[in-house]
DNA sequence: GTCGATGTTATCAA
DNA sequence: TTTGATAACATCGA
């Protein structure tokens, strides 16, 4: 579900709403979620005050005082919500963090995918769920993001989608980015023009900052922190538009797989490559 | 009722 | 090096 735009949405969420919060105690109904030993988070935690909210791809970062950072995956389904304690629990809700204020940040996690985890303020960079991310989206500069994608043979949408390439993107934001720069979703990297990736690195960061924009994409899933809903969906031209037509040609919209994903993209404004 | 799909990612085989 | 399949899980729509 999240990826960077919703993560951002979600972090800017929390920002505002849970520094300067202590916790009292954690309960954890799902022990799946929580990776290391779950009593180690519910140990660990209570007394401790929430410090800052940052995001690195589409990781949320938590720190807190005494050196103490939480690490938190939304994957496809996760949901970080503020709600007062008396708030009826909602199905899925897999760990609750009671607030000295009364309030509640609730993890919910319908398809359980997502985790979170207790890791050392001081040593963030070198763990191996951050160490292995390739830089920014929003941060790259043009001719970096050029020759990074150059220096690879693979098709040019799953690499896009690689976070150890570029943390990040996922199936909505590369499809949509790649039809703003027309571009192939099967094109192989390498083969890619330079003006091609010129236009693809301004496409990428204009579709993500317009998406944070509108508080992300909801296709079904994703909630912000107040369970409201994005609406960047309204502005898909490819992602989720089958048979519709392109907003750029009116042929219609097809969908294929690449990379083991559904795809979308205009057959007339992509090209498709060569063999 | 069954099948295939869903915004993520780790792992394995070819 | 790159790919495709598979798996984790719940739900929805055809």
């Amino acid at each position: 579900m999240p990826e960077l735009p919703e993560v951002e949405c979600v972090v800017r969420g929390l920002r505002r709403r849970i520094i300067g919060q202590t916790i009292e105690r954690v309960t954890i109904h799902l022990d799946r979620i929580v990776r290391g030993s779950p009593l180690d988070l519910a140990g660990h935690l209570p007394g401790r005050t929430f410090r800052d909210v940052r995001r690195r791809g589409k990781l949320i970062l938590i720190g807190l005082n005494g050196g103490l950072s939480l690490l938190i995956h939304l994957r496809m389904t996760g949901q970080l919500l503020w709600l007062d304690s008396q708030a009826p629990l909602e199905k899925h809700t897999h760990v609750i963090f009671h607030l000295a204020s009364g309030r509640h940040l609730r993890y919910r996690d319908q398809r359980q995918f997502g985790w979170m985890q207790l890791a050392e303020s001081d040593r963030l960079d070198e763990h191996p769920q951050i160490a292995r991310l390739g830089p920014e989206p929003l941060e790259i500069g043009r001719d970096d993001f050029v020759h990074l994608l150059r220096a690879h043979r693979r098709q040019i949408k799953p690499l896009l989608m690689d976070q150890a390439v570029l943390a990040g993107l996922g199936n909505i934001y590369a499809d949509e980015s790649l039809f703003r720069a027309r571009i192939h979703p099967l094109q192989r990297a390498s083969r890619v023009g330079t003006v091609k990736l010129n236009r693809l690195h301004t496409a990428m960061q204009e579709v993500l900052r317009q998406a944070i924009g509108c508080s992300g994409s909801t296709v079904s899933q994703f909630r912000g922190t107040n369970g409201e809903i994005g609406q960047f969906q309204n502005h898909f031209r490819v992602y989720d538009r089958k048979d519709k037509p392109c907003p750029r040609c009116r042929r219609p919209i097809i969908k294929i797989r690449v990379g083991g994903r559904g795809t979308h993209l205009c057959p007339r404004c992509q090209r498709v490559p060569k063999s």
